[in-house]
DNA sequence: CGCTCAAATGACACCGCTGTCAATTAAAGA
DNA sequence: TCTTTAATTGACAGCGGTGTCATTTGAGCG
């Protein structure tokens, strides 16, 4: 039998409501009960019964992650982290596909529901900020960095990210380096695209249009780009993509063209999923803790709904420039 | 404000009692009444309010879902499918790493705890079943044939889909069709390899030792295997592997060998996982419903705790050859 | 038509915790 | 040392359901 907040407070003298403080974090507890408490809660091997606790105290905790296409590798890994910070802090995560109106409705009518976690596209759609906004249901962002009246995003600087590892191909010798972008909805796709030409203007290499190509960050629309670039008049040595879908799709086409990776050409992804691993030549590309984001995503909010956290905050992760196969020295 | 079962006992003018007998499904209420509740409840959008369930009907409401690799593509899933069940049955899932003696003797005396749900490779592991039979743990098997008192499983027919892959190679001409296993402790690398002998059996095809390496499901063994059997004097037309991240490593050793696939050799993968879409050649391989079996088990995990299932039983989910790149016919 | 007995319904306690507010204690000031 | 006042602590109700058991209802039968 599980033993309750009585059998704690019996065996440390108090009354139940005196554990129920020191259980809670109450400040108005004296240092020595609060011990006493801890000790026999420890000894009786207690933990709180968060159905009652959640029946008694209306506070909310519902974590609603809103996903579009669950089958991707970063929304897996949103689900994922997200879990992990619910299970923590003894929230329920619940998954929910794009809401309409009416489940908006319900949302900012429920009262358990203690806040949404956006993720791309979502997280930068002004169109869904603003009904979020309007409705009053608190949200999260996750990996984006536009601001937002009284949203904070916790994400990673995408743009110093995506210069590290073009400088990275600089480095290598590399002048002629294209790049595939992202889809243009996706506000990441910009930023990563300016981290690109930051590093190009700051070597001095000039940005060539021709040598940027628009991808919406699927294997064939990597294909498709890279097809471009190796059969136009001037090539690229390096393709630096968006993400590694595209990545991959890049290699295809530099096989089926016959173009030796990275002895001919030097590719780079963006993002370090799965399939940079397991692909020949492996992805050189930027590790995103994307898990990790998103369980914070969930801490914040938790926290934020306690204490009122500035609005419009960036947090930002770490990334990591991870370098593998399929980029080397610039060929003679 | 949410309407509780109160409010809709005053709607339906009968007491809260009989409300609360008509959520639950119980037998003893009059069909008039059970349809004027409803009608009600329906009125008052009202659906029970699960922490006040959960704290006075002590019915275990916790599924926990055992994992060690964390990272792979069929644990990933079996994550999301087990949280889908969870989710659609109002229980709490908890995700545990390899659990120690310690938390399965804190588990066995958790009476919130619904069951586990196993995936390979503990779901077919004498010694962690044997255990949890001991300590009267309830769990449910994804993935697993091996037959264990007590104990259902939700899994597919990996001998059948095995051999459907190699009846497929055979089918474009391949006799010399090699295989690479997975490891030896985790149960569907038996079941896999005997599709493939049944089928290479089936059509009067020799079984050559030196046609069968060792794997361990990952890429790097993948690589080995590929290489030993590509550089051998007798040289298969076709690889089948146990999955697809072993497939992936026979693309990279056969490119790195300059054997063009699938113009010089066949490779098939098994899983479907999500590189075998964006790796060129892109993979042959079966499609498994990882995810639904998982959330079969958690489903059939609750439906066995009510009116206990037979046990030993085997529920198979349907399976899919998918024909992509990685696969042709075998060269003149 | 009254009686019996199972089926249907209701009354009421209580699950384990938190909110409210009153009671107690200790610290500080007179 | 005795108030005064703030800091601690405790008593008690009640959150929204379910379990138990008593009560009512109505079908079947003599």
């Amino acid at each position: 039998m599980k033993a309750t907040i009585i059998d704690v407070a019996k065996e440390a003298g108090v009354s139940f409501k005196t554990v129920s403080r020191v259980m809670n974090g109450e400040t108005s507890v004296r240092p020595a009960t609060k011990e006493k408490v801890l000790a026999a809660a420890q000894k009786l091997n207690f933990t709180v019964n968060s159905a009652a606790r959640r029946l008694r105290s209306k506070q909310p905790h519902v974590v609603t992650l809103i996903l579009h296409n669950v089958s991707r590798s970063y929304a897996q890994d949103a689900q994922i982290g997200a879990m992990a910070g619910a299970q923590e802090l003894g929230l329920s995560l619940v998954i929910e596909d794009a809401p309409d109106k009416d489940a908006l409705a319900r949302m900012a009518a429920d009262d358990t529901l203690l806040g949404l976690i956006l993720i791309p596209p979502f997280s930068h759609d002004p169109v869904v900020l603003e009904e979020l906004d309007a409705a009053g249901i608190r949200y999260m962002r996750v990996g984006s960095e536009m601001d937002s009246p009284g949203s904070i995003t916790v994400g990673m600087d995408d743009r110093k990210a995506s210069r590290e590892i073009t400088d990275y191909l600089i480095g290598l010798g590399h002048e002629l380096i294209a790049y595939i972008c992202g889809p243009e909805a996706h506000e990441v796709s910009l930023l990563r695209r300016l981290g690109y030409e930051d590093s190009m203007r700051a070597s001095g290499l000039t940005i060539s249009a021709q040598m940027i190509r628009a991808g919406d960050f699927s294997y064939a629309s990597g294909v498709k780009a890279a097809e471009v670039l190796l059969n136009q008049d001037v090539q690229p040595t390096a393709i630096v993509c968006a993400n590694d879908e595209m990545a991959a799709g890049c290699l295809a086409a530099a096989y089926r063209n016959n173009i030796r990776v990275p002895e001919k050409l030097s590719v780079a992804g963006f993002d370090d999923s799965p399939v940079a691993r397991v692909i020949y030549p492996s992805l050189t590309t930027i590790h995103q803790a994307t898990r990790d984001m998103a369980k914070r995503a969930v801490i914040l909010l938790h926290k934020n709904s306690l204490d009122d956290a500035a609005p419009g905050d960036v947090e930002r992760m770490a990334h990591e420039l991870i370098i593998r196969e399929s980029t080397g020295p610039v060929p003679q």
